[in-house]
DNA sequence: AATGAATGAGGATTCATTCAT
DNA sequence: AATGAATGAATCCTCATTCAT
């Protein structure tokens, strides 16, 4: 998380130490999400990263490249945490409040890379879009999974779809880029803390009869 | 409802009855949706309404006007059904419910609209896009007030700022654009049920402590 | 004849009055068989033609259809020419002589269109590739008619191939474009000439035994 | 000829034993046959004939280089077999034959050489383009003092410029390299049998009258 | 003798917009 | 109210060549 807090900072020339696509990589996140992908110059790019056009073009074989690549790092960090959570001990109600409160955590903590994600899934090619849709989904998958578990050990409601409440609760994490702000009243750890808790509270069994019975 | 399908199946030159203007806004959301403001080309735009670029211009001083004027319809009708909605009579908990369920239904029956509303606003010149936010906010605060009204009743619990039930629930609604799909197993008006009911489940007070106390 | 020579002493912006893209073309032609399809930038054929690159993709889709239409309109002239002195009366010896003449009289008029057509072809689609040597094919399947017609009635002889002559004679003709100056020793119509006459000779019947037996 | 066939079908990384310069000549002959000299990239070069950037530029100072080297190993094949059939012994008509004969086996048998040779000459550098043609001028000089030979003796007619007639006759072998196909009907031989013949006649002094008086 | 990362100029093409008619 | 030819700036990308190792 302090990753994306530097590298925002550290912004301009980006640390001529880094290597050239590590440099690349971190411009396109900060121009994409500022500006869109469509927006951002190839020349912006690689002047913001501190290289040139044909180095650029050594490593990633065209913009829309670069694009995936932003993409393929936030599936592989998103991942990587939630199994990290899906496999840690305890009861499941626990381990999926953890694992939303730090999804929430997570996305504020690389709001570019959120932000980017939903807006720009169109400017990939076909092919492309479809293997980001494919690993989202097992991505979404491992979440439902633990809610049908749930479901069906009696801790979690069963009257309401698993595969709607994980769009449900994703949808709400995925807006975070259109409101949250560093500087704003709620911490990404509030919000965290709040979401998961709307989450669970959404999933108790035995919901007293709401409004429209 | 009848409208959406409608646009949809009318795609091609468009009732070459319905005044030219018209018949632009239909193309205009149709193709911004399809393929993305920025790979819709004026050209392509005019073809698919049936009319010259001359036209275009006569009536739109810009591809962006369009594109705003996009925003004023969506913004004018999310308004006006909240605004029936929220007068209505009736507990405060079902009228609530009610403007949920709706805000779903004619999200899903506009789903073209909410699709471009949330990833074409970086396209927006600066004024316009402070504009189209403030209008949203006057949306946004219109929902949080009848939650507030209810957390000061009693009705609803207290425990979780107002505004973030909010902007997680439009989260939630604004995502359906990435995964709804009119064929697929839940119509408009269940999902409507099920968000309705998720939220005022996530607002029942007195929840009973949740996995991480 | 007078036009090619026209052409190029017309070459500078190109009477301002012709079509646009007659001065495309025009200009094309000049500058495709002066440096190369490839050596030639856009920019280049423009600033010769005196139009804005706008208005060059205004009328052709690419520089390529710039390089297929140089194809077309050799294609077309060539055909056009050929019918007429096949379709000529007389006999048919005479005839295939005026043909033959007219064919090197043409090419070193609009040596510029010969030069382009056989070295350029490379740089055509596949699919325009295709059209132009079909085209191509029937311009000379109409030649070696007349050829075969002759072999049949026993004015030419009948012991060498009809397809190789015509290709045989075409080569020659084709390459022209490598050794025709226009202030050469020889005028077009002088060697067209000597051309018809090598071509009637070759296919003089009864052949005296050459030197290989 | 065997060369030729070889070449062909070893195309890939090339005989990783031949030495570096030789691998690198032999894809370029191929490459630059097959897409043209600007269509063929260094990378695709490098990479067919197995080798790196770096080393190609140890042994060729640039692209143009290396097409000159192909330039250079056809212009010395060529001088070679001229000279040997030249300076064989036998009436002279039989030398012309066989060595015109030869001159269309080696052309068919190297085809990629000739498609090159004439195609690609304004890729050169002026200077070089210069000593291409001096050097070739050299070589149809040779061909040419055979027939004037001839003339001079009265085996050949004189009525028709020698070095017209070289023209015409290396028109029509450069041509090979458009029409002529390894599967065909007719072998290199036999066209080059037919060629020869088609050259002797049209050199068959007296020709009874043609066509056009 | 060889590598391959990096350069940077150059090129084709797209496209929103204007304007004379 | 409408046309569509023309504009020209902006953009992505290619590629021969260099050079430190």
């Amino acid at each position: 998380m302090a990753d994306a807090t530097d590298r925002r900072s550290a912004s301009p020339p980006d640390p001529a130490s880094l290597p050239v696509p590590e440099r690349l990589l971190s411009a396109a996140t900060r121009l994409f999400a500022q500006h869109g992908f469509e927006r951002t110059s190839v020349q912006e790019l690689v002047d913001a990263a501190g290289v040139t056009k044909g180095a650029m073009y050594h490593y990633f074989s065209s913009k829309e490249d670069l694009l995936f690549a932003v993409y393929q790092r936030v599936l592989a960090m998103q991942t990587r945490r939630l199994e990290e959570f899906a496999e840690a001990d305890g009861p499941l109600a626990e381990r999926l409040h953890a694992a939303a409160a730090d999804v929430v955590l997570t996305t504020v903590d690389n709001l570019d890379d959120t932000v980017i994600f939903f807006r720009s899934l169109h400017m990939l090619s076909e092919e492309r879009r479809g293997a980001v849709r494919k690993e989202r989904r097992r991505y979404h998958e491992r979440f439902r999974e633990m809610i049908r578990t749930g479901q069906r050990q009696g801790v979690f409601r069963a009257d309401v779809p698993a595969d709607l409440v994980v769009n449900h609760f994703f949808g709400s994490v995925h807006h975070l880029g259109m409101w949250y702000r560093p500087d704003g009243a709620l911490s990404g750890a509030a919000i965290g803390g709040y979401y998961a808790d709307l989450l669970l509270a959404s999933l108790r069994p035995d919901p007293a009869p709401t409004g429209t019975g």
